[in-house]
DNA sequence: AAGTGGTCTAGACCACTAT
DNA sequence: TAGTGGTCTAGACCACTTT
């Protein structure tokens, strides 16, 4: 068949390869971020017009802005009507930690089990009644899970569901691949939206039991709380794992290694 | 002609207003995001064709394809080429937590001052020079500063600079106001990128004592690497805040209120 | 073969900013 | 007034998937 091109050849002539397979919008924005990581344009310098883009890399001014507002939506320049398109400086605030990429647990299902510690129906006491608005004493189901990735104890998760004998979704969530399908966006839930928190802890006796770690152990917790449809809240619980075994990690600034689009 | 595919039978209810200050693409977007979230279309459903949606809101194939690919961009659908755009169920990996949106104590800097505990030069420890890529007992700058919002101690921060009198790095970061610059972008900084981690920990005596806090207390850990334009790690540091008034939070899912572009 | 999304053209008009 | 970015048109060709 036919071959891959190399798509990663230094452009030291910086134009556009119309028999490339990646798209021109996608070579513009990559010239224009190489000119900043390589200090040709520096953070605050303005870039060339669109007009400029156009006329010197050969391009309609639809492509020009497709590769500009590329590198406006990534953070790299900000444009302003009227005035121009500037390279922002490397800000701290910027950065973002993206859960799926931080928790290798659920990217491959192979090495990561879920374990039911419990499940059972139980009334919901005045802190739960309050997550999930009910009144206290309603029904709801009290889940524990053990998630442990290559045979170790990995995260412990507690949830309380609506009981809702109506709603098949107590069998649904029940199994244990309900469970990664929140992560990988795999299966289909009918959960509408969702708020999750994430704070510092220390492991308390049960927890650290549970995890089998010593104590006391620093903790990162991740509460969530899920709505249906309706915007009725339907599942309120936590994951608690190790910190050493829980890092969030980003990047920010330049990188050129970027993936672009689908 | 054609004939309607089965399950596309999404009802006008809304239509694109062509007086209105917000742009034609956005609006579409919007439509369709309303969609979902009523439960119109269903996590798995196929969006409308490009060409359907073109005639049935009377718009551009330019106007529409850039309506999905906004969709596209914030996650709530998936596009496949020659089979169709489809809704994303929610799940929880799509979680991201912005830096900025969790620390307030940075978007005002009237609320929050910047002590500088110490500012020296000292000898590279095997640790720093590795860090850094320098040789151990090499000349480093090490700057303790501590962080006061509302007149309260929120974040102590440690940071070891590389030391070059050709620089006049050392003269601006010292500044009070050069943190803040990190945070909210508005200064000018010659890093070109940089990684952060974040974690949990628990407070030692030391940091306890300055953050005056009481033991034992979890705490949250931003460790950070900055590069210039060479990529040569320039600064290597780290946050410490109480865990109690440090909390990361996001939404994942479907939500009407989100602002558009800027 | 038909339908889908992915890319691109060559202009156009508008709102805003600076001079 | 000139230059800038913001939006939009009405098509076109291509690659891909499904029937």
């Amino acid at each position: 068949m036919a071959q891959r091109p190399k798509s990663q050849v230094l452009k030291q002539t910086a134009s556009i390869d119309r028999n490339s397979f990646e798209p021109a919008y996608s070579q513009l924005a990559n010239i224009l971020r190489e000119s900043m990581a390589s200090g040709i344009l520096l953070p605050g310098d303005q870039l060339p017009s669109e007009a400029q883009l156009c006329e010197r890399y050969d391009v309609s001014p639809m492509t020009v802005r497709r590769a500009v507002n590329l590198l406006v939506d990534q953070g790299f320049v900000i444009a302003e009507q009227g005035r121009g398109t500037f390279v922002r400086p490397v800000a701290m605030g910027s950065a973002t930690f993206q859960l799926r990429d931080s928790l290798s647990l659920f990217n491959d299902s192979k090495r990561t089990i879920v374990r039911v510690l419990e499940a059972r129906i139980i009334g919901a006491d005045e802190r739960v009644a309050r997550k999930l608005e009910l009144c206290v004493g309603d029904r709801t189901v009290y889940i524990r899970r053990l998630l442990r990735t290559d045979g170790l104890p990995s995260l412990y998760h507690r949830e309380y569901l609506i009981y809702d004998p109506l709603r098949p979704i107590v069998e649904a969530e029940l199994e244990v691949t309900a469970l990664q399908r929140l992560f990988n966006g795999t299966g289909e839930t009918i959960l509408k939206r969702g708020e999750i928190n994430l704070e510092a802890t220390i492991l308390n006796d049960e927890e650290a039991k549970i995890l089998e770690a010593p104590r006391p152990m620093a903790a990162v917790c991740f509460e969530h709380l899920f709505y249906d449809f309706d915007d009725k809240p339907i599942s309120w619980g936590w994951f608690i794992g190790r910190a050493d075994s829980l890092r969030l990690s980003t990047q920010v600034g330049l990188l050129m290694d970027r993936k672009e689009h689908k």
